[in-house]
Formats: structure tokens, sequence, C-alpha cells
DNA sequence: CGAGACATACCGACTGGTCGGTATGTCAAT
DNA sequence: ATTGACATACCGACCAGTCGGTATGTCTCG
């Protein structure tokens, strides 16, 4: 191998992901991307053959760091508690404080924002953005259904619609936050879910 | 006048409002506009000065039937009950039921793709689309008040961190609805925030 | 050790095609 | 006849992607 190249890839994949979030991946050029990550064409499609192919890598990306957070926060939250429903709280809680804390990426689901443009990418797209959510869905229903087997709750609910619960608000969250600019929206309603589930267990009586 | 071109108009806005939902509005050309309305460039152009001014044309037509839609529930829920509190419980009930059934559009919310691809459009959007938002908590935030003021919640809460709530579940709702293609999850996400307010509120004991 | 063969990293001018937008004309209804 | 509602032909800018070339490192073998 010669002169060590995944500096300049990072650099191109993170201007990318600052372009998505403002633009959109359609709205985004490859001539801007350079622009951004100071380099020029024939580094950039060095790296990535095609503009699509930037798309994935750039997915890829995310969904790791992401199930990277995810499976660190459960880690933590299982070392806590050995009941599974404090578990879960728990990680509801863990997820809440690092959306809080200010060192945090500034709001953007790259997730979401595909999910509003996958026309233009291929099929095997919306699949790995379906992966993506279903690898939180397969680590945190099975919490939620040995704390609704154990104890019933106040109102009919199942493990995949308090899933959906907290993954809508975190999106719903997320756009919320990006467009009054105050990330604290988005750490107030992951906290909401966890008033919620205490509600629905009967954890305030 | 000679000939009425609102219908063209209209089928522009329809093409229109696909392509954004599936593409984003950077990854819609104006030849895909045309060709899904079935007329040429001149009709385009005669219509609307600017591709940014369709843009514009297209939030301000889906805001305006957003704020029908709000005004005709609230109507009906004030109508249902005197209790602010009873008339929101009402109101989320109302717009489930909306939600609920198939006449209504595929789920896709303009506001929400514009969030994640503000650069593209002038600042004034930005506003236009915090407008929306607001029309929405000027209506429901003093049902909300009114009814904090009348009875203690079981855990501290705002009429803003509430009225956020259901906003977040919507937005986020529509995401996860347009990646699974089941239309049931938004509406299943609103009910479950009519659940969350009326455990907040003591109606479950 | 050293030279040269080779692979990877990167540059920037160039290309074919598509983009948003315009110029000009025709037709229908008043 | 005039005006608004379209259609057709066209333009320059910009788009993603290519290509010939250079710089810089590693490996091999004498």
């Amino acid at each position: 191998m010669a002169r060590d190249g995944t500096a300049t890839r990072d650099r191109i994949l993170d201007s990318a992901m600052q372009l998505v979030m403002d633009k959109g991946y359609g709205g985004m050029t490859v001539d801007q991307v350079i622009a951004g990550a100071g380099i020029t064409k024939g580094a950039f499609f060095h790296h990535f053959k095609t503009k699509s192919d930037l798309a994935q890598a750039l997915l890829e990306r995310y969904v790791r760091l992401d199930d990277e957070l995810l499976h660190e926060l459960v880690a933590r939250a299982e070392k806590l508690s050995h009941d599974p429903l404090q578990q879960y709280l728990i990680f509801v809680g863990l997820l809440e404080e690092a959306l809080r804390s200010p060192a945090e990426s500034p709001p953007g689901c790259l997730v979401a924002s595909y999910v509003y443009q996958l026309e233009l990418f291929p099929p095997d797209t919306r699949e790995a953005v379906i992966n993506s959510f279903n690898e939180w869905r397969r680590v945190l229903c099975p919490k939620l259904d040995a704390a609704l087997a154990k104890q019933k709750t106040k109102l009919p609910i199942t493990s995949e619609q308090l899933y959906d619960n907290l993954m809508s608000l975190f999106e719903g969250g997320v756009i919320m936050s990006r467009l009054y600019r105050q990330g604290a929206t988005l750490a107030d309603q992951v906290a909401q879910h966890k008033n919620y589930v205490e509600l629905l267990f009967g954890q305030h009586d």
C-alpha cells in the first residue's frame, strides 16, 4: 500500500454528512462535497465509484456508529439492574443523557433524511434502513416483553407499540429540535417516553 | 380572463407533491413535474416563475389544508365537551380517527421533508414552517394549560412539552409509517399520546 | 544498501448530458 | 382585438463522471 487514504475518505464522508443534513441527498452535488472536504474531483472518485456509492457508505457508517451507541448503552443498563423493566428504563435514561450532552452531534438523523428521499436510492437502501431500525427492535422488545409478562399494565399495550413509541418520539423529536434549533426538545421527548412507560407500569401511584 | 388555468395549476402541485415526497425537493426536476402533470414546460413556467416559487406554493397549500383540518377537528371537539381536558382528548381521538381512515392521503408530511432540506430554501421558508407548527400550538396549548391549572398531574409537565409530544409522535409516526408502509403505525402513535395524557391526569386509576 | 518495478493516492481539465429557465408563437375565450 | 393559457424550440450553466498524468509510498532483488 502507498499513502494512507482513510483520512481523506473520512473527510469526504464528514463533508457529505453535513450537506445531506442541510440539503438532502438530491440537493447535494459532489462539487459541494469536494469543496467542503478541501480535495479534488479525482480524489473523490478514487474513493467512491459514484455519488450513490457515497450515499451507501454514508449510511453504513451512520448505522455502525448508531449500533455501537445502542449496544454500549444497553450493556451499561444491564449492569445497573437485573429487572428487565428497570433495564429498559435505565437505557432510556442513558439515551436521554447522551442526547442532552452538548458534545453530542447536532440533531439530524440520516436514516430519517433517507426515508423522505427513498426513490433516489436503489431498493436495498430501504432494506438497510429497515434493518437499522430492526436492530434496536431486536434488542429492546425482549426487555419490554419480559416486563409485560411479569406485570399487567394500566392500559393494553404491546412491546412493538412501545418500541414504535420510542422511535417515533426520537425521529419526531429530531425534526422539532432541528426546526427550532434547540437540542433540548429531543432529549425532553425521550424523557417523556420514560414517563409514559413508568405510568403504564404504575410506578407513580 | 381566457381559459381557466386553475385545474392545470392544481395538477402541477399534485405532481410536485408526490415527487417531493418520494425524492425530496432537491431530487425532483421540473421535467419530472411536467411529465407527471401531463403538460409542457411553457405551462409550468406560466404558472410558476421558478422552481422555488413552486416549492413555496406547495408549502402554502399544504399548510392551508393542514390548518383547515386542525380547526375542523377542534370545532367538533369543542361541541362534544366543555371541559378543556376532554376537548383535548376528543381532539386527539378525532385526529387518530382521521389518520386511521384509508381515504386519508398516503403518509408523508411536507413540512418534515422541508426540515431536512432547509438550506435549499430561502430563510422565510423556515419561518413559514415554524408558523405552521405554531398555529397548532396556539390552538392546543391553552386547552392543556386550562387542564393543568384545574388538576395536578402525576408527573410535572408543561403544556409545551405535551404539545411537542403530540407533534413529535406525529412526525416520527409518519416516518415509521412511510418506512414500513403501514399507515396504522401513525394512528397508533397518536392514540398513545392520548394514553399518555390520560395517565398523566389519572384517568385510569 | 539501493535502484527500479509497482501500487495506491491524488490532481484538474475535459465531456456528454441534464438542469432550470427563456423566447416566441398559437389558440381559445371574451 | 386583446389577453391569458398553453406548446415548442432553444440556451447557458452546471451536473456526475472520465481520463491522462503525477506524487508518494512499498516491495523485490541484486
